[in-house]
RNA sequence: GCGGGUGUAGCUCAGUGGUAGAGCGUCAGCCUUCCAAGCUGAAUGUCGCGGGUUCAAGUCCCGUCGCCCGCUCCA
């Protein structure tokens, strides 16, 4: 990893952020040839999502798929993170344990509150409500329900042992109530306790006299601390609380906010996509691994509304393309997998994600996420229909029955939606990392083979020596080429030291082609072009070269 | 946020408290008819940053920032 980093900087594909200052933790910049990269990614996504999706490839139900592009602000509304459910779940405080260096939720730390004498009759116990307010509990453990907490401290002698924990037994009640009871020996202390969330307030006021839930001990957890993962600024003159806004984490919620815009404005049917790319940020922890966790990347989203009788298809659909498509742009080898989630790793609302995963040398053996590919049902539509008031139902006159005119009765329903998310900063990364190859045989064993439709020089036109008329020849040449190519990525001209040296260049740079114009081009109007992946040239004629390098780019 | 490592030229790295170094790369000239060739020359550093100790600090001490690794976190 250490050498591709070596080369970003080196060739000018990726700098650090603020540089000459030292540098600012979790922020990248992209030099010349990493900036054309990643547009060239850009560009290959909007292309094969949007403008022709799937490579105009029939869907599950038998016609074109059809997408179109939306562009959203950074800043939205606040109540769109309310709705989309990311300021609860950004915001969550954290609480430490200082000696054992193990973190948790505020709000998933469960405790043992005593309630009576040990194994005291149920009915007792019943009757009795534990006092939560200004007591601490005996004993902790982090579990997101009591339930949970009860299943871990039955089930698991470790954790048993470590809070010092002799003997304990579930004293719920087998009926309809849910108030979850324990007895528990802790050598010293043998008492019947009721099971509930430590309060917040307790564990800011109180936080030295709570037991860790890792040892037991007291005095070793901090104060819940809140972790803002979500950037905010403000809007207008004036900084308090009502002008605060954030920066948003994701560039989906755009979409769904113009759900309905997009319907009234386009005449799209369901079904259809809607696709957008753009800065998100998030305030990690902790940035790590090179630009794969940065605080500041960018998206390229699509979301795919459906009908819900038609989503799982076009999950499988949408997943499977999605796995395809980085193969086609340079992904193809065993370093791509496509991960499905275990049932217990999904959102509540979701029915099926899969994630494309690419084995990062700082992964390696594991993988790093490219994309994830969610069902998310109809959970956002839902969400923002809920806290916009604004009815985001979809009126399908494909649907329902046929009435006796002939047409259909038409149906009403809240789309699903299939949402492949891709990082396009992870991608460039990925490419990258692929295309690094080191062939120590070779006169430049480091090269990038970068696939031609990315890749951001897409030629390179040498004279092979700076004389004899050959450097205007090449001069001409590379004009050609640039005039058809120039938009697509850089064209080089190099003349100056040995041709060695400058296929050296080309091939560190990712250049897929390098032309050179040589004694016999005076005499027979031919170049050789070298491949830069084998090192092989052939002998192909002046004029046929913009022909042939737009076939092998795809142009 | 915690712990460990690390920071010297564009890159990779030497450097014992006493003049700032090498290889590669870059640039210029010469040479050169196909793979980082050769010759000659040149540029490039607040030794991450800020304090301190010392006659003297790249070197020792303190702080801070960045990067790497391990925890933690990861819609």
């Amino acid at each position: 990893m250490d050498a591709i980093m070596a080369l970003c900087k080196r060739r000018g594909f990726v700098f650090q952020a603020s540089d000459i200052y030292g540098g600012i933790n979790g922020f990248w910049d992209y030099g010349p040839l990493g900036a054309q990269l990643k547009k060239n990614l850009r560009e290959a996504w909007w292309q094969d999502m949007i403008m022709n999706p799937a490579w105009g490839r029939k869907g599950p139900n038998g016609e074109r798929v059809r997408c179109v592009p939306l562009e959203t602000c950074i800043i939205q509304h606040p109540k769109v993170w309310e709705a989309s459910g990311h300021v609860a779940g950004f915001n969550d405080p954290m609480v430490d344990d200082k000696e054992t260096k193990g973190r948790f939720r505020a709000d998933h730390l469960q405790g043992l509150y005593q309630i009576g004498d040990y194994e005291s009759p149920l009915a007792d116990l019943l009757a009795r409500t534990a006092s939560t307010g200004g007591a601490v509990p005996v004993c902790t453990v982090v579990a997101s329900s009591a339930g949970e907490a009860i299943d871990q401290l039955l089930n698991t002698r470790k954790l048993q042992k470590e809070l010092g924990i002799r003997t304990i037994t579930s004293r719920t009640p087998l009926t309809d109530s849910t108030r979850p009871f324990v007895s528990v020996d802790m050598g010293n202390l043998k008492a019947d306790c009721e099971v509930l969330a430590v309060p917040m307030p307790t564990l800011k006021s109180r936080f030295a006299e709570v037991p860790s839930p890792f040892t037991g001990k007291k005095g070793v957890l901090t104060e819940p601390r809140q972790f803002n993962l979500m950037f905010f600024t403000y809007t207008g003159a004036v900084f308090n609380e009502e002008s605060k806004v954030h920066l948003r984490p994701e560039t989906a919620q755009g979409i769904f906010v113009h759900f309905k815009n997009v319907v009234d404005s386009t005449r799209v049917k369901i079904p259809f996509g809607i696709g957008n790319t753009g800065r998100s940020f998030r305030n990690e922890v902790t940035p790590r691994n090179f630009t794969f966790r940065s605080r500041e990347f960018e998206q390229a989203e699509l979301e795919f509304f459906c009908h819900p009788d038609e989503s799982q298809d076009w999950y499988r659909f949408w997943r499977d393309f999605r796995m395809e498509w980085w193969r086609s742009i340079g992904l193809a080898g065993e370093n791509l997998i496509l991960r499905e989630h275990e049932k217990d790793e999904l959102s509540h609302y979701s029915c099926g994600t899969s994630d494309v995963e690419y084995r990062f040398p700082f992964t390696a053996p594991g993988f790093g996420e490219l994309e994830g590919i969610a069902h998310r049902g109809n959970y956002d539509l839902t969400q923002h229909q809920t806290h916009s008031k604004v009815k985001l139902d979809y009126f399908d006159t494909t649907r329902g029955e046929t009435l006796p005119n002939g047409s259909k009765k038409g149906e009403r329903y809240i789309p699903h939606c299939i949402e492949p998310a891709a990082g396009l900063d992870r991608g460039a990364l990925a490419l990258i990392c692929e295309a690094y190859t080191v062939d120590p045989s070779r006169p430049s064993p480091e090269f990038l083979k970068l696939h031609p439709r990315v890749a951001p020089i897409k030629a390179a036109v040498f004279p092979l020596v700076d004389k004899d008329g050959m450097p205007e020849v090449a001069e001409k040449l590379a004009d050609a080429l640039f005039a058809r190519f120039g938009r697509h990525g850089f064209i080089e001209t190099d003349a100056k030291q040995s041709i060695g040296k400058r296929y050296a260049r080309m091939d560190e740079a990712g250049c897929p082609y390098c032309f050179t114009v040589d004694g016999d081009t005076l005499k027979d109007q031919t170049v050789t072009v070298r491949d830069r992946d084998t090192g092989r040239q052939e002998r192909i004629g002046l004029d046929a070269v913009p022909a042939w390098l737009g076939e092998r780019l795809g142009l």
